[in-house]
DNA sequence: GGCGGATTCTATAACTCTATAGAATTGTGG
DNA sequence: CCACAATTCTATAGAGTTATAGAATCCGCC
């Protein structure tokens, strides 16, 4: 009965490139910036045979968007779930959420940027998925606080968006910064976000 | 001569309006995403009136792109040009930062995602004020590291980096964060990048 | 070698968007 | 109240975009 000719590794394989297209073409010139054309100039194949492969531009954002958040909340529950002290649960969100902008860039860069232009079911639920994301790490913070491995009078919230707004940031010069390795971003961004960038024995807190 | 029915005050008023409205579907749209019948529609008018105003949609990105970089530089010169230490230098440098995106944030929110949409010759103007910003900011921190008043072992391009990324994220939830103003922002931005979220005595540094 | 599904192509409908041309309207200073 | 510049309007050209229909081609397998 199956009679397929091309085997289905084979198919999925290109579906992939399909999708590659799009991720590279989207972070490049953004979603409504980017035309059905130009993905399809970058395969060499005709506008019209894209819709083989995806039922609407908006579909193949969809596509885009999923593979960037992919991982994200399960890499962040693991590490929350660890017995580590916060600091070091704090280092690894940090590599974690930068790790996917070195493997998988272009997909990461359409999800930040063009999330919010997805069809309104889809976007609940990446939105829902940030949200969780957000609260694992506010959650870190939270826990750290009350077993006096973080600063007592820490406004959790804002380090969260912090620490988020630093990470994410990256996406958009990471590759352009000579000699920046995501190895040495996550622990220069760690180090500056626990220890941040006075000198050592200098606090001045309460007004020198 | 000069005859004018409305006073130049008013036109110039009018203009202003014009532009707000642009900024405004800009910054909720995007620049691709949005269309001159958007902004018409806003200001309750007919979308060629809007040429009357500025001669294409790029030139009307133009200019609220260079309201929206406006100020920027000026000020971090003023605080770099200071005699603060470097500690508060920063404090200063964050809150100058942040108030913009509290003032105009429409502005600056086009300002940082469709920036790189204009015409050539603007691109690389406002592309040279903006590593001209970073530079600055960059130069406090060294500063700071030679006089030792910031950690020596710093990496000061990536700290700049970051500090901008943090503060730059602002302009995406600032007003949807209940409590959340500029002020207090920036005071919880700066003691983070300063002294870190880690206690007081605790500096897990040299492995434990 | 040729069958049949997988893949790509041609052609085009239907729509949206920017921008221009020129007419109509508005409102103020003389 | 009128002349005239400033402002807004109607109408539309022209280019570009998404998506569909159906034909053509490709290719592994019998």
């Amino acid at each position: 009965m199956p009679v397929a000719t091309r085997s289905a590794p084979q198919a999925r394989r290109r579906a992939a490139e399909i999708i590659d297209a799009a991720a590279a073409v989207f972070a490049e010139r953004g979603y409504h910036g980017a035309s059905t054309q130009d993905i399809a100039d970058v395969l060499g194949i005709r506008q019209a045979s894209l819709y083989y492969y995806f039922p609407s531009k908006e579909a193949a954002l969809e596509q885009v968007c999923m593979r960037g958040v992919e991982g994200f909340v399960e890499q962040a529950a693991a590490t929350a779930a660890g017995d580590e002290p916060a600091p070091e649960k704090v280092r690894l969100l940090v590599l974690g959420h930068l790790a996917p902008m070195r493997d998988r860039q272009p997909y990461v860069r359409v999800f930040l940027r063009d999330r919010h232009l997805l069809p309104d079911e889809s976007r609940r639920r990446v939105g829902r998925a940030s949200r969780r994301y957000e609260r694992i790490i506010q959650g870190v913070l939270e826990a750290g606080v009350r077993a006096g491995e973080l600063r007592a009078d820490l406004d959790c919230r804002l380090a969260t968006l912090a620490l988020l707004g630093m990470c994410n940031a990256a996406v958009t010069w990471y590759g352009a910064e000579p000699g920046a390795t995501i190895e040495r971003i996550a622990e220069e961004f760690a180090m500056l976000v626990l220890d941040g960038i006075a000198p050592r024995g200098a606090r001045r807190r309460g007004r020198s």
